[in-house]
DNA sequence: CTCGCAATGGTCAATAATGGTCAAATTTAT
DNA sequence: ATAAATTTGACCATTATTGACCATTGCGAG
């Protein structure tokens, strides 16, 4: 565990501590030459271990100034229901299942009216135009990506 | 931030909030002189920041007492927003475009901030997985039956 | 009035400054 | 021995900065 990931995660996360909000500000270079490894090891880190899954997002820009932005998402209960429904989508899944979730996620409120329709106009397959079975896959992805946008605010 | 162009975006911004108006008028050679950059960098921001999809236009005059008029255009003010919008959106659109008439959107209060949110994960090229020049034909129709979303109820 | 020059702004392509992706090689865990 | 995780590097993509050269306008000198 002299694993340099390691070490570069627990930085990473000791920034985040110590910044009084829920997010940092860095450079890929400036962070690799600190660690000596090459640059693309931070994106193997942040794909990793700052990923949705473990409750990050990552943004950043390329180009003179760019950066790399890592947010902690404030990451409910265990119960939460928001949670449990990120789960149930799954790498693949079919119109209907996903009309179902966004009437039950509009149902208990989690989404407003407007954003429900926003939801189904993505998630139909006339949107998708793709064959199957990747519009069933893109679908997932799409509704995995907007729930992480939704529960990303608080 | 050590952008310079940002910087430049900054505070022209501040001008147009400061000037009662939605106009500022400037001098390239100066303002390039300010922020000690060469004057075809003004033209960069300019070209990257106060565009169309951005909601700005941009007047110029050449020769003796020449000046670069920033003008913002708001949205309400020729018809249909939905439907200037949509024709912005086009066929094909890449990320920043979207990006740019999203920021714009939440900017002059035709969508939430978690719409935006919503908006900008979908049309993200990690979510849309497909090579060009497909995905920024998706992109676009999504954008697109998106807007309709929104739009349809109001 | 006309010509020429000074004072502006515009374009475009080269280069610099960042970050991203992917897969091979290597190391570690089961 | 395999599988999983990590480390590396070659190549790619995006954004910013710079400078050489171009275009337009206004103003005086003849």
């Amino acid at each position: 565990m002299a694993n340099i990931s390691e070490l570069i995660e627990r930085y990473i996360k000791n920034l985040l501590q110590e910044s009084q909000g829920d997010s940092v500000e860095l450079q890929r270079n400036e962070l690799a030459a600190q660690f000596r490894c090459v640059p693309s090891q931070i994106n193997y880190v942040l794909s990793t271990r700052f990923n949705i899954e473990n409750g990050f997002v990552v943004e950043s820009r390329r180009g003179g100034g760019g950066y790399i932005r890592i947010v902690k998402i404030p990451l409910e209960q265990q119960g939460d229901p928001a949670v449990q429904i990120y789960r149930l989508v799954g790498e693949e899944i079919n119109q209907s299942q996903a009309e179902n979730i966004i009437k039950r996620l509009a149902e208990e409120e989690l989404i407003t009216l407007r954003e429900a329709q926003i939801f189904r106009a993505v998630i139909d397959r006339n949107s998708l135009r793709l064959d199957l079975p990747w519009r069933d896959s893109l679908r997932a992805n799409l509704l995995r990506v907007m729930l992480a946008a939704v529960f990303r605010q608080s």
